[in-house]
DNA sequence: GTCTATAAGGTGATAGAC
DNA sequence: GTCTATCACCTTATAGAC
């Protein structure tokens, strides 16, 4: 079942991403993606239309993991803890070849805002903070989801003044406590 | 004094980094910034040298602002009333010309590690996140670190669910709250 | 599904006149 | 200091054979 012949397309995907974290979407061109995968540029287009489709592709399958977050969340009562699952359930997200996408998405984010992928992209996360943030429309409890998820997202970048063996599990961890306290309404509870 | 012909050099770095922030540094191109100049391409040319040499003249610029608040924060006594200010002043310095070179650089800061430009900017952020850490070498106070300037540098990002109205000046203040929460010692006096 | 060959266009950069 | 003209290169993308 679903045996086919090749999985070109999935390791297109993989290579591509790998590159793009690597060194950013522009930078890093058709050409090193087939060489790495050692088949001719004109492959790569037998299966994305584009570069952007290669993208986009990679990144609509992140967009789904966080509509499902949302939605689990909305289907929950409004507390905290349940916005302390939802950034555990995110940073679990944050993990091997999620963790290279997340890494130069905020790239993409900041891009050109008529670029139709980048709004996209906007409004999926203006949910999460949605839920992050909890009722009322205070600009600083908006922000503190904002940092909370960026915390996570620094946490997957090495801090290279650190001891490889700190790396991953210790600064995941610690991403997710500061996460957590960010997302503590105003007067914490003793 | 100091009463050129000319200020288009100036011109040139302000125009640069105006396009640098609005769709990074890859994007911008030499014809773009000469056409928004009214000059041509090869007018730039003889200002800088290369395209990175644009970059780096104002990035430097940055660079030396943040030397001098490293400097005045070693001479002073290790405290968090030190690291508080050297908060508020970092957010001070986030503002204007400076608040757009914030917007991409981390985009620099990402980019390929044997960048020279890359690693140079690593290392001045590495001796302000040592401040802000305090002393010990624990994961979770660094990356707290990091994540307080990164609260700053977000609140430079308008929200495009706020309004208007809220932006700047409210954003600014909280995002300040929020970095002075995330450098106070585990324990926070009560 | 993958190839060779090539189109079409933009890029950073240089030479040399004015 | 700024121009015109041009270079060499690399890019994404396409056409058509195998």
């Amino acid at each position: 079942m679903d045996q086919r012949r090749t999985d070109t397309r999935e390791q297109i995907q993989s290579v591509a991403l790998e590159l793009f974290a690597e060194k950013g979407y522009d930078r890093a061109s058709l050409r090193e993606i087939a060489e790495r995968l050692h088949v001719t540029k004109a492959a790569l287009y037998y299966h994305f239309r584009t570069k952007d489709d290669i993208l986009a592709s990679v990144i609509e399958d992140f967009l789904l993991q966080l509509d499902a977050l949302v939605k689990w969340a909305h289907e929950q009562p409004s507390d905290v803890d349940v916005r302390e699952e939802v950034l555990r359930r995110y940073s679990a997200l944050l993990t091997g070849r999620t963790a290279q996408l997340a890494r130069f998405m905020r790239e993409g984010m900041a891009k050109i805002p008529e670029l139709a992928l980048g709004m996209k992209i906007r409004a999926h996360f203006a949910a999460l903070i949605d839920v992050l943030a909890g009722p009322g429309e205070h600009t600083e409890d908006r922000l503190r989801a904002q940092v909370a998820l960026a915390a996570l997202q620094l946490a997957t970048l090495s801090d290279p003044d650190l001891e490889p063996a700190d790396d991953e599990t210790d600064r995941r961890a610690a991403a997710l406590r500061i996460a957590t306290d960010l997302v503590q309404p105003s007067p914490p509870a003793p």
